[in-house]
DNA sequence: AGACGAGCTGCAAACGTTTGCAAAGCTGGT
DNA sequence: ACCAGCTTTGCAAACGTTTGCAGCTCGTCT
């Protein structure tokens, strides 16, 4: 900028202020000034901008993984959220800082907030993490976070309702005549234990003959999923469905119950939860509920921005919406 | 930091010091200040480090999307992509700065490099700017670039060999017995081109009977991609086999052929390229030119590393991995 | 003609670190 | 007791911007 500045025959503050559209700078020095930048392919450092002026224009989104080792980004949860806030932030004119947190993660908040990289950071899921953000919402920090509604948070959170979710997914299952249902997932991650709430809710109203509910616990990678159901299914205890706490779950559980000879739906029916692309492309299609990540993104984004802008601002719960596919309710295709 | 450095009763540039681990500092004083520091949750702002010291400690991850309108990061190459970049660039130390580029998009390298938001950066595709990369080749900024290999260029490229591959492709066509063989992708983006390339190459050494090339003109995005095969088909010119520049336009191929009664593969055999999971949960499932997007965004990543710490760094081609399924080569599975 | 204000521009401080260099304290050898 | 050399700490500059304030030049009004 010095050199700008130089070039132009102006003091640097002169060049700063043309750059940034200041009204206090005269048309015709602004416009040799930005001339003279152009041809120079002049462009302020960020670095020193973010500095002085104490804001990034950057965004972070960090991903904890606390509960599992394998499950990378390439799960299409992640995948796509991480898109559609990509393109919401970008398109906000924001930067967007991608930050994962993998066990051991003592501390991880604390640090993310006091180094300062980002104005404002967008959390993907509590995971097993609820008490740290609890804690960090005393700081100055803004943040939002995608996960599950509890009463008591003091944290904006966006997401579906995991419990009329659940309740959803189960009493389809229920009206399309089963009542031996097994959850696939596992509780102690909160949003997956509102899910199982929801599910077992919709048990006790269910008519005679319902079964009690019955947790199979499954990590949330393929293959741990498709042995946890492999397991069960050994145990030879009947059951006539299942609702599995993710698609990604529900898919592998479909896998195994196709190599252990399970027809679907007709011995086993299937309902996952999430609504990724894939599901409309096994075989059978699945049923699920599917959660609408574009507008959540955007959701989140607007929340952010606003607690940014120092505006109060209150959780969003969407409504899970439930697509009837083959592996419950749906007709097989041709 | 001037607040621990009173805390300590010592100079900040001991703080300083004592923080980035330096072997100037006591022992005991350092961990007195350590000490200090984790009680209060302090910890270095990140802003004015970079700074100070020149870098950021960050990689830039850029997506110019100069051909498409409507292909958006939830295009699964680019989820996948990004995950696996994500993964490795965390793993190595370093923060992700993701930027989307739209058009019209005048200057954007120069920008990005100017802005000094990064230490390198990471270009997904060339899409149609490999002018505009040659160009910053000769920048002081290292990048690296994922997409195809030009003879002429002097930036460092990771990337199938996308001639090799194509050829590949056609092969297995020619293979199986089909003769009228069509291209479906937009060659006017170089990587598509190279891969229509391998395409020509294989028919013009093909069987005889082997009907020229024809290259049916489809943007990536699913609709268009749909639309354009729906159109070829209208014309009614005889096909056997579509050699499709991606997944996604092989899987909305495939969706038009079956909207046009065609059977796949035995009425029209079809090949994808990517390997994206997708491709293995279709009906039938998708033969394909598999990438190695894993071992490609290690390369990214260590080549970018390599140029950043200043060594020369030579282009990579990794070869395509045919993967058989139904739509060709594989009998149906039950 | 002088005073006043509007419109521009320059000056210099500040943002929060890191780091080369100087200075101070200590050890041990003569 | 003095000095050399090593270890540890302090000092202050520098990184490249932005911005409050002061100052300058005009034009306009009284």
């Amino acid at each position: 900028m010095a050199d700008i500045a130089r070039l132009a025959g102006v003091h640097v503050s002169t060049v700063s202020r043309a750059l940034s559209d200041s009204p206090l700078v005269e048309k015709a020095m602004r416009e040799r000034i930005l001339k003279i930048a152009s041809q120079h392919g002049y462009v302020a450092n960020s670095t020193a901008r973010n500095l002085r002026a104490g804001r990034t224009q950057t965004l972070s989104v960090v991903i904890p993984l606390a509960h599992e080792r394998g499950q990378e980004l390439t799960d299409p949860f992640f995948a796509y959220m991480l898109s559609h806030l990509a393109d919401e932030i970008t398109q906000r004119g924001y930067g967007m800082h991608l930050q994962k947190v993998l066990p051991p993660m003592q501390g991880w908040m604390q640090r993310i907030v006091a180094e300062r990289r980002a104005d404002g950071i967008i959390v993907i899921g509590q995971s097993t993490e609820h008490d740290t953000l609890e804690r960090a919402s005393r700081t100055q920090m803004p943040f939002v976070v995608w996960g599950g509604h509890f009463g008591a948070q003091h944290y904006p959170v966006v997401g579906t309702d995991n419990v009329q979710a659940g309740r959803l997914a189960t009493e389809h299952l229920l009206t399309h005549g089963r009542r031996r249902i097994l959850f696939v997932g596992d509780p102690s991650i909160p949003e997956i234990r509102l899910r199982c709430d929801g599910y077992r809710d919709a048990l006790a109203q269910g008519p005679r003959g319902t079964a009690p509910a019955t947790i199979v616990k499954a990590h949330m990678t393929p293959d741990a999923a498709y042995r946890s159901v492999l397991a069960h299914i050994g145990k030879r205890k009947p059951f006539d469905a299942i609702f599995a706490a993710t698609d990604i779950i529900a898919i592998s559980a479909m896998r195994a119950l196709a190599a252990s000879g399970r027809r679907i739906p007709d011995d086993v029916a299937v309902i996952g939860f999430d609504g990724i692309e894939l599901g409309a492309h096994v075989h059978p299609t699945l049923t699920t509920i599917a959660q609408d990540l574009n507008r959540g993104a955007q959701l989140l984004v607007d929340l952010l921005l606003k607690r940014i802008a120092g505006e109060a601002v209150a959780s969003v719960a969407m409504n899970g919406e439930l697509l009837v596919r083959e592996s419950c309710g749906a007709a097989a295709r041709t």
